[in-house]
DNA sequence: CTGTTAGCGCTTTCAA
DNA sequence: TTGAAAGCGCTAACAG
């Protein structure tokens, strides 16, 4: 362990290696406006690259006042939405030269606060913020203002969801692809639903739930209060759900719309659980389309969104690169009907 | 925009607030060692929070000399395996106070050694490298030395993988692991078998193949070289993969076993869109247990990582923390028969 | 074009 | 205990 006390090697220890100033080594090695004399400059690069250089990132946030941060917070990154997401945010930092902090908020508003402050510390470029929250939240003004001061000094937001915050936001229309999703199922013959709703404080979850309320009731399809449960906005959420559906007994219901692919995964494990067969039995429904939509047996019908280009779209919204106008850009909801959904 | 240009709260600000230095304040805000006068921290602290002062990580990180950050290398966030981890590896780093900043190589040994230099530039505390590498990759000695070098300046690096480089690391008993495999499903009465291959530049599935034909082997069974089809590493290598074994003539093939699980998925839907059904047409056997693994049909064969478990640890190796004795602790896996492998 | 010299925001000696 | 002052590693005027 005598060898663990080497500090790194600094823009010093290159300039005085190369044998010229700091400032020129400082200048040589970044992409500053002022030109440098070739030899020196190469006898610099030289010198660094002997040493093994790597320029202290901290040390060039606080002399410049900025850095190259972006911060990204999910729900929950195990969660194949929101990694889908930071995929495409990860590639498009890349892109720009930018790295990416991921924090998880556990869908807590409370933490979801506390982490803004936080990454707040880090002066990041940009702050993007996944997942949808309650308009109602008591932390909702506390986090408007949070992110607000943020953007005062420079920080830019965005947000990916509906548009429940002041910020730039690729906006995701849950109501209409709801609505759209609502009104094929009608068209494919089914009329007696069912839904597994999550937590009503999350935005999306009512968008998609009121949109596909609207698109039956376009059709005079009723769907009954009592026939919508509410459980966790998961896989093992929507298997719960599913549960409690079948114990109150299914009845007539042709069709269960979770309001998210997990939860429609959760759903169609306790249907086969319970000696069900989704598809066959009862249709399923889910909505974000993630790939294992598309995996599983029977295909689930669902609701696509372009998870990974949202994810860069919402760097480049906030960094001003793209077609942005500015505002907030809409991303289409495709409708996706499988094998999950049989014509009736 | 004209209220965009100010600048964010400095300590300075908080402490002129007070009426007090700026190293009182700096004392007050942070657990230093001096202790401060209660007055006067309460006012600094009432200041503050007035003002909504963040320190400065940078700042902070300039002049104490380390940072609280943690740099978690992945192959692909998207993936599954790697999310699961990474939601490990942050709920750790939460405990710690430490902060998540995640970049993905994209399985490309050049881009992870670009991305270790960059990465280095950070100061982290930490760096961990989910994902195992060749151990003839040209580049291996350059990233070992990279690694080095990190080390040597007092940054602690962990690994995620087989133990193909000289760092602490969560050893993934890949080879133990496929041979219990291999030996159960000879015991279910398979005899023949086909194997869906990752390249083989990746030592897991090195280890996992050959650990695989080791416990064939144990009972006699041979797979040949012929019946090793090496694709991607990936879902839709799977599918391809399958495919190609499809077109080749499965023959008397019993089982395919897919070096991971989201080859398996893959390779499933390729058997289902080729008419046959996985588990009765042929059985079909993954690694790793992922979430899907248990909500496909037929659900999956595979042998259980628990990969959150493994990223939390992975932290808790380079921080001392946890029963760590310091080199690599392993971690079992375990064998899960499910439907896809049904007794023969 | 180069080097000297102030900073950046914060921590941490060092005297008082 | 407190404050003044000297850094941390780097950048960016400012003179030369």
């Amino acid at each position: 362990m005598s060898s663990d006390g080497d500090s790194p090697v600094t823009l010093h220890d290159v300039a005085r290696e190369a044998g010229v100033s700091l400032a020129t080594a400082s200048r040589s090695l970044n992409g500053s406006a002022r030109t440098v004399n070739e030899a020196y400059k190469e006898r610099v690069l030289a010198a660094a690259a002997l040493l093994n250089y790597t320029p202290n990132l901290s040390a060039q946030a606080t002399a410049k006042g900025s850095t190259t941060t972006v911060v990204l917070l999910v729900s929950d990154i195990a969660d194949p939405y929101f990694s889908s997401i930071a995929a495409g945010v990860m590639r498009a930092a890349d892109d720009a030269g930018l790295v990416v902090t991921i924090a998880a908020t556990g869908r807590d508003s409370g933490r979801e606060l506390t982490l803004v402050r936080a990454m707040r510390g880090q002066r990041p470029r940009v702050m993007i913020l996944a997942g949808s929250r309650a308009t109602d939240d008591p932390l909702h003004d506390r986090l408007t203002a949070e992110l607000q001061a943020f953007e005062k000094t420079g920080g830019r937001v965005s947000l990916i969801s509906g548009n429940d915050l002041p910020f730039a936001t690729v906006l995701l229309d849950n109501r209409a692809g709801a609505t759209r999703l609502a009104e094929s199922l009608v068209g494919l013959g089914y009329r007696r639903f069912a839904a597994l709703s999550g937590p009503r404080s999350i935005g999306a979850v009512i968008d998609r739930l009121t949109g596909f309320l609207d698109g039956l009731a376009r059709h005079g399809v009723i769907l009954p209060d009592e026939r919508i449960v509410e459980t966790d906005f998961t896989r093992d959420g929507g298997y719960l759900g599913m549960q409690s559906l079948i114990a109150a007994g299914l009845g007539e219901t042709e069709l269960v719309f979770a309001v998210n692919d997990v939860m429609a995964v959760g759903a169609m494990s306790a249907l086969r659980d319970a000696g069900l067969v989704p598809g066959v039995d009862v249709a399923i429904a889910g909505y974000d389309d993630i790939q294992t939509a598309r995996d599983i047996i029977p295909a689930l019908t669902s609701v696509r969104i372009p998870l990974e280009e949202v994810g860069r779209r919402a760097l480049e919204l906030a960094l001003g690169t793209g077609e942005s106008e500015g505002g907030s850009i809409p991303v289409p909801a495709e409708v996706i009907v499988r094998a999950s959904t049989p014509h009736v």
